[in-house]
DNA sequence: AAGTCAATGTTATATTATAACATTAATTTA
DNA sequence: TAAATTAATGTTATAATATAACATTGACTT
């Protein structure tokens, strides 16, 4: 039997959607890899993982910090860089450069260069996936660098933002 | 008279050139700028342009107050901060989110959404134009989002650095 | 039970950046 | 030209982000 393949849409993380599933999903993937390499998936990485998956917009680490404390955990700073270093070296987070934050990754379960659009109204991010997003560089500047890993970071207007400022005017 | 166009080469930062072009070029945008506009070309926004033309690898906010301390400039953090501030609105100045690091826009005069090549062994960084670097994203995500700035950090081995490497072994 | 190692805890400090207000110097205007 | 205005610079204090170095804990191995 065929398997049907679903699209995606890249921009539903600015949208109302089934994020319960989101969540789930990506919950998942990281019980699976931590079992499969034999990591240990520990109450705080946990914990610090759900944080990230709670919707989709970058935290940094020194709000993570203060969640943490809330729900009892210890709280200095080597905590929370500690737990996003592993959580992005196991391709489950990102690092959002433009504000020093935090993202859970959108398709885990390997290392990659993303694509993030940033909404700067909801402050949303969605990651794209590497076939919805191409760098195309000219060929002297290919031939030139050997690339080994890439920052894309695009800032803008979701449309959901962009329908709501419509409206209001 | 046809006018005759050189095809300046990407990464030639990367490389021996003629960098004295590279200086006098840069700086000779930024008085007719000052001018044009009629902005103070004080001696402390000469200065840092100066230091950021250096060479081409970007310097961070605190190099660059160590340096002007030198000079005999006053250097606490928000002299360095201003001053690059207002360079990179006039476009003769990006910062490097990767490094929290500022260098000399290559093509200045206009605000732009540069894209950079940055090598991770000589520190070089080198500043595309836009018609050598563009972006394909789908059109999807084209249409449910609405670009405003996009970061773009390319990270690998210049070609100079990879060379190196292949003569040491 | 002792040894090992990964994870977490802790203390201290480094690095990057901004807020708020004071002073100076250039330019405009009275 | 003197006063007023404004842009630039100077200063003090502090916020925000990140890491180094070492101690402790707890799980697993042997």
């Amino acid at each position: 039997m065929k398997k049907i393949q679903i699209k995606k849409e890249v921009s539903k993380n600015f949208k109302k959607h089934n994020h319960k599933l989101c969540y789930e999903t990506s919950m998942k993937a990281f019980h699976k890899n931590c079992l499969e390499k034999n990591l240990k998936l520990t109450p705080l990485r946990l914990k610090v993982f759900e944080l990230l998956l709670k919707d989709h917009r970058p935290i940094g680490a020194y709000q993570i910090l203060d969640m943490l404390s809330k729900e009892g955990f210890s709280s200095t700073p080597p905590i929370a860089y500690r737990v996003l270093d592993f959580l992005i070296e196991q391709g489950f987070a990102h690092k959002i450069e433009r504000f020093n934050a935090f993202i859970a990754c959108s398709h885990p379960g390997s290392k990659h260069s993303p694509t993030f659009m940033i909404c700067r109204k909801c402050d949303k991010v969605a990651e794209m996936c590497e076939k919805d997003s191409r760098l195309k560089l000219d060929k002297k500047s290919l031939s030139e660098f050997q690339i080994e890993e890439s920052i894309i970071e695009i800032i803008g207007i979701c449309k959901s933002c962009n329908q709501l400022e419509t409206i209001k005017c």
